[in-house]
DNA sequence: GAATAAATGTTATAACATAACATAATTAGC
DNA sequence: GCTAATTATGTTATGTTATAACATTTATTC
C-alpha cells in the first residue's frame, strides 16, 4: 500500500523521467525504462502522458510519435520544434512572427485553431557544421 | 500477365483513388478500399505511398497518419494544412509570410530545414459558423 | 464508515508500419 | 532475340504505437 504523500504517482514518475531527456521518448521507451518504477503496462504510460499533455507540461512530437517536456516559456506564442534527423535532438522555439503568420492565415480562412503542430525535420546546427 | 500499357500499376491505382478524396485516407483505408483492384497487402500500399511521396504528388498528414494528394501550387512556399476535427476536412494552404517566418527562424538557429510539418488542428469555417 | 469519484491494474486487441525473402516484369546491352 | 541487371510486385511474418473493456484499489466527501 502506498500513499501519494510518500510516493510518486505514475504521472509524476513519467514527468520526472522525461524532464531530464534531451530527445523525446516514445511511450514504449518510457514503458521499458520505467519497469523498475512499477510501470508495466502501456495503458499506464499513456494515461500519464495524457494527463501531462492536458496540464500543458509536455508536448507530443507528432512526426516522431514521441513526447518531450515543455520549455514553459510560451508567452502566448505557438511552439515550433526543430528536429534533427541526424542526432535526434529536438528544440522548442517560440517565435512571435511565426505565430502571427498563422493567426493571419486562420483569420483569413475562418478556421478556428485549436492545436497547431509545427515541426521542422532537418539537420541541427551542430550536425550541419561538422563537415 | 499484365502490361503497364494496358493496366494501372499499384502506384497509379493508389494515386487515382486518393486524388478524388476530400479527406485524407490512412494506409489501411486504402488497403481496404482497393482490395477489388488487387491490392491485398499493407506493403503494397506503403510502397505506392512512398513513391508518390518522393514524387511530391502526395503529402503525409502526420497528426492523422493519413495521406492526401498535393494541390501542386506550392510555388516555393511550404504547405500548411488546416485539419477540421469535426468534419475531417483537410485543406492545403501556401502562405508566403508563414514560409518567410520559418526561414527566418531556421536561419537564426542555424538549422537546415528539410521537411517542415505544419498542421493546424481545429474547426473549419463551415463547422464553426453553424451555431 | 458508507457512498462517490478518481486512479490504477490487467488482459486483450486495434491500428499503423516495416523486414525479409521469393518471384515476375521491365530495360538495357549485346 | 537472348541474357543480365534492375525494378516492381507478391507473400508471410513481425514490429511498433495506441486504445478498449472491465476489475480493483485508493482517495475524497458527506
Ligand atoms: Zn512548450
Ligand atoms: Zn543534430
Ligand atoms: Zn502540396
Ligand atoms: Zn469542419
Amino acid at each position: 500500500m502506498r500513499t501519494s504523500q510518500n510516493n510518486l504517482n505514475n504521472t509524476e514518475i513519467v514527468y520526472n523521467y522525461l524532464k531530464d531527456k534531451e530527445a523525446p521518448l516514445t511511450a514504449y521507451e518510457l514503458l521499458n525504462d520505467l519497469h523498475s518504477k512499477g510501470i508495466v503496462a502501456p495503458t499506464t504510460v499513456y494515461r500519464a502522458l495524457e494527463k501531462l499533455l492536458e496540464a500543458g507540461l509536455i508536448h507530443r512530437i507528432e512526426s516522431l510519435n514521441a513526447w518531450k517536456v515543455c520549455c514553459e516559456t510560451h508567452n502566448k506564442n505557438m511552439p515550433i520544434f526543430e528536429i534533427c534527423d541526424d542526432c535526434g535532438s529536438v528544440t522548442e522555439h517560440l517565435d512571435a512572427s511565426l505565430t502571427q503568420s498563422i493567426k493571419k492565415l486562420t483569420k483569413r480562412t475562418g478556421f478556428l485553431p485549436n492545436n497547431p503542430i509545427l515541426e521542422i525535420r532537418g539537420q541541427c546546427v551542430d550536425c550541419n557544421s561538422n563537415l
